[in-house]
DNA sequence: TTTTTTTGTAAAGCTTACTTGACATTTAAA
DNA sequence: TTTAAATGTCAAGTAAGCTTTACAAAAAAA
């Protein structure tokens, strides 16, 4: 699973902490998101999503290589 | 989180078997999902929606209320 | 109605998403 | 260049997704 969080963060000028405030999720759980450690929970993805005003398919790229 | 798995399910004329082992989980996965015992994976979820190639908020409805 | 298929559910176990805390490294600001 | 902010990463623990096995209940077919 790719994903463009980090972009679109800093098209925001977030920080991983100010994007994982938001959600409600710790900072190294963004951060192991987006350097691809392992992927979001279902609503995790959902509330990231609907924060960049984005539907998931924008942000997270399945590939079938996934897991 | 809702979702329109059931029917989506039936229109194909599918059991809950076949879809399991399309997208290989097993049917206690596909049943538990349906009831909305939990929810699932993002990569789980994205073949669901693939398979019946729809996006994932045509077939996952997220609500605040959500874990 | 009897048989077969499908669905519901439970227990125990494994894997992974996510947490807190801590510390090192990189980047930006003073 | 010194300081502060942001990012990277690790360890240990909790919680949730998912598995297999098993069996009961409901629905469909014979």
């Amino acid at each position: 699973m790719k994903n463009r969080i980090r972009v679109l963060r800093a098209e925001k000028k977030w920080t991983q902490e100010d994007l994982a405030d938001a959600i409600g999720v710790s900072r190294q759980t963004i951060n192991a998101i987006e350097k691809e450690k392992f992927d979001p929970s279902l609503p995790t993805a959902f509330r990231i999503a609907g924060l960049f005003e984005r539907t998931i398919e924008e942000v997270f790229q399945f590939e079938e290589s996934d897991a």
